[in-house]
DNA sequence: CGATGTGAAACGGTTCACAGCT
DNA sequence: AGCTGTGAACCGTTTCACATCG
């Protein structure tokens, strides 16, 4: 028997992804010591345009002050727990390559809210041993742990990455990180995003080519 | 004066987007002795619907056969042609932090077509070393370099991010692959593409946070 | 017959322009 | 007076459904 649907604003897409960055500028400024900004301030340091700015902001409630702008403070909290992100949360990477060893080293998860709790690999000769201040554990060690709110990030080979997927799915892990270039499949309730380098050169590939097109075109 | 404008097929960002995971899959086809396939195979493989991908390859033309499929190899060969795949491209990584070290090392690129051929870094104590068997040279040299089908990965702290863009839009880098959590501010003309680790890492929280909203509202 | 290629409808997101509030 | 919040128009993309053709 289904009730109502829930009148919970839905926050499309597009908005969501854009959320993580108005954080950022809005942490930026406060740091700064900027307390008030107006939509136009915080689109054009975000790179994106007002009216869109406010369109997002809106699905969150109303935050601003109609002729002031909106308070920096307040609407970065706002952000934060729309977000999830008022609790920490913790991040699990697994396969200790290039690839995720440097990630396990980057700072720029710990400075904005993720906690790298555990890595993982299946290499006997890698388990046990410290990286980044951190003992690299086996997966089956990882899938006897809470999933509760947990990320796994996957940074094997592609050939390994489906396994592993399934093996933290199995496990409760709703959210997935995935570096590898595959596509991984997962029942419906996980989230995957997926990191592929080299797709984003080949993107950028296709611009530059078009990009020289064009000027020939002008200037045979 | 202007003649008739170009009849190139303006292929859209979207699709563009995707070409690279159907050439991911082709190729993967191709080692396996698949050589004909349909797109609903494909588009299983790829992770999309159908109806989607054959609209995404009809803005290519026409390389199917009706009642039969796609040719693997023709396929293949048509889409890294689109995308500007059938000469090397070359890639400069700056910033020799963790990241970038690990970007350096990364076997993805070369496998898929790109030459890491410039890592740069500042640091006098950097420059000159060895890292992957290829020499760090300092960002200065690299602006020396011929611009042409260049593509730039900035891996800096975001502090340094935007100077790096500048230096490298004066030399003539039309493409540049973002790693830095920041907004960069580029002329008309250049492409950037961001990678933001933490980004997608809030995303996925959110989406956590939202599923255990949803499972409170059924099972409170 | 069977799978492609594509009009046409549906959808989600962006932009415009201004009413509404401080 | 000024800036937010939003209805309405607009635009790009996805999906449906089927005519088309090998």
């Amino acid at each position: 028997m289904s009730t109502a649907p829930a009148p919970r604003r839905e926050i499309p897409d597009a908005t969501v992804a854009r959320l993580p960055v108005y954080l950022r500028v809005l942490r930026t400024l406060l740091a700064d010591g900027v307390d008030v900004v107006s939509s136009e301030e915080l689109a054009e340091a975000a790179g994106v345009r007002s009216a869109g700015l406010r369109r997002d902001l809106s699905y969150l409630g109303s935050y601003g002050v109609r002729g002031v702008g909106y308070d920096v403070a307040r609407l970065a909290d706002e952000i934060a727990r729309e977000l999830g992100l008022t609790q920490d949360r913790f991040v699990a990477i697994v396969g200790m390559g290039n690839l995720g060893h440097a990630l396990a080293a980057y700072s720029g998860f710990a400075t904005r809210g993720f906690e790298v709790r555990w890595l993982v690999d299946n290499d006997p000769a890698i388990v046990g041993t410290q990286i980044a201040e951190r003992c690299v554990v086996a997966l089956e060690e990882l899938t006897r742990q809470d999933p509760d709110g947990l990320i796994v990030v996957i940074a094997t080979p592609p050939a390994q990455a489906q396994d592993v997927a399934d093996a933290v799915v199995a496990m409760g892990v709703r959210s997935i990180l995935n570096f590898a270039p595959c596509v991984l499949t997962v029942p419906d309730g996980v989230e995957v995003r997926k990191v592929d380098l080299a797709t984003e050169l080949q993107i950028l590939a296709f611009h530059e080519q078009r990009g020289r097109d064009d000027l020939r075109e002008v200037n045979p």
